[in-house]
DNA sequence: TTTTAAATGTGATGTAGGTCACGTAAGTTC
DNA sequence: GAACTTACGTGACCTACATCACATTTAAAA
């Protein structure tokens, strides 16, 4: 499928775009390939972009000053991802973002996205609907840090993504789920 | 300060109105009146409103099947406090609402909200950049749960809300910061 | 003002998960 | 295909925080 089918496909999940309307829309993305590792946002880059993943999987991290990575997001086909503090306020990058697999993406600046939400009614209708769920998942992912253990928070990651089982490393989901990598390889010791 | 003008003030940081519009958002508001310790939403209840607190103490909060409390959130004059998961996907409460004091609150429901948003675009403004600001402190509180001891979030918590410390009691506090009322009761024991 | 309940402090002890250290396996790169 | 890097497993030991138990202080209710 092209991008241009999988975004609109994306889209009209929320809401409904004439053609012209969303040829309009799509005519602000810009596509991009990168290679595993490459790194699409360092802390304290300036940005400007939002990233729309079309395929391959990126990861959404945050590095403290010990150097312990903590992963925020893995971002898979037809997820968003970027340090939205940093686009949203303008403000340095304190979030890292880069590539677990080779990626294709789709990108929007945060200028366009804005024009492109008081254009369109319907597009801005998309954007807060977008963020609504992130923050419902966001709320639901604290409730379970605060309330589940390791093995617990382990599996409902693999039971709500069961693909990153196989596409992840697992000391990547040990970052992610908060944990030190030797305590995730010891939870299915037998 | 009346009802009308604190909401008027706060949604005029984000967005302008005419006074007409003003007036058409306000007439689908209510207000009401709760007492300390009153409840406004229950685990199993059907949710058909947000409420924003114009005057008192609320907590959002969650119970485990042990009994256990843990608190999403303290709402303060000016914030805007539901069960959102509940409320936008027309599902049963699993979060609670309840007054930590006296409280004052006025409260629009799920349907009006969509209605105004889709009558006025500048409403529809507002509520994506409320819930832009909430995903991005709720990811930063995730990311400092994963990175910082109880007395690191303690302290960045009275830092950003300083009058929590007078209002709620300590216990509250330990529920919000993931750590039992002991181990709080100790960080500054000397 | 008396009674009852809620909030807080503190000792003793248990445990999930962290850290350090080392070894093996499996990809990458030249 | 040798050299190097990254991923993963596992033992030994350490620590932050939980839990239980009980005392005390403060606030609400009668």
């Amino acid at each position: 499928m092209q991008a241009k089918e999988i975004l609109q496909a994306h889209i009209a999940k929320t809401i409904s775009l004439t053609d012209e309307q969303f040829d309009y829309l799509f005519s602000h993305f810009k596509q991009r390939s990168f290679k595993k590792g490459q790194v699409i946002i360092a802390a304290g880059d300036t940005v400007d972009y939002e990233y729309f993943v079309l395929d391959g999987c990126l990861k959404s991290f945050y590095i403290n000053d010990d150097l312990k990575m903590f992963i925020l997001q893995f971002a898979m086909p037809t997820w968003w991802a970027s340090d939205y503090n940093a686009l949203y306020s303008n403000a340095k990058a304190t979030i890292n973002l880069d590539c677990i697999t080779d990626a294709e993406v789709l990108y929007l600046s945060n200028e366009d996205r804005e024009k492109l939400c008081n254009e369109i009614h319907q597009v801005e209708h998309f954007f807060r609907w977008r963020t609504n769920r992130g923050y419902v998942a966001s709320q639901k992912r604290l409730l379970s840090f605060m309330n589940n253990d390791a093995k617990h928070r382990y599996e409902e990651l693999l039971a709500l993504y069961p693909a990153l089982y196989n596409i992840v490393p697992k000391h990547l989901i040990a970052a992610y789920l908060g944990v030190s990598r030797e305590t995730l390889s010891r939870l299915y010791q037998h």
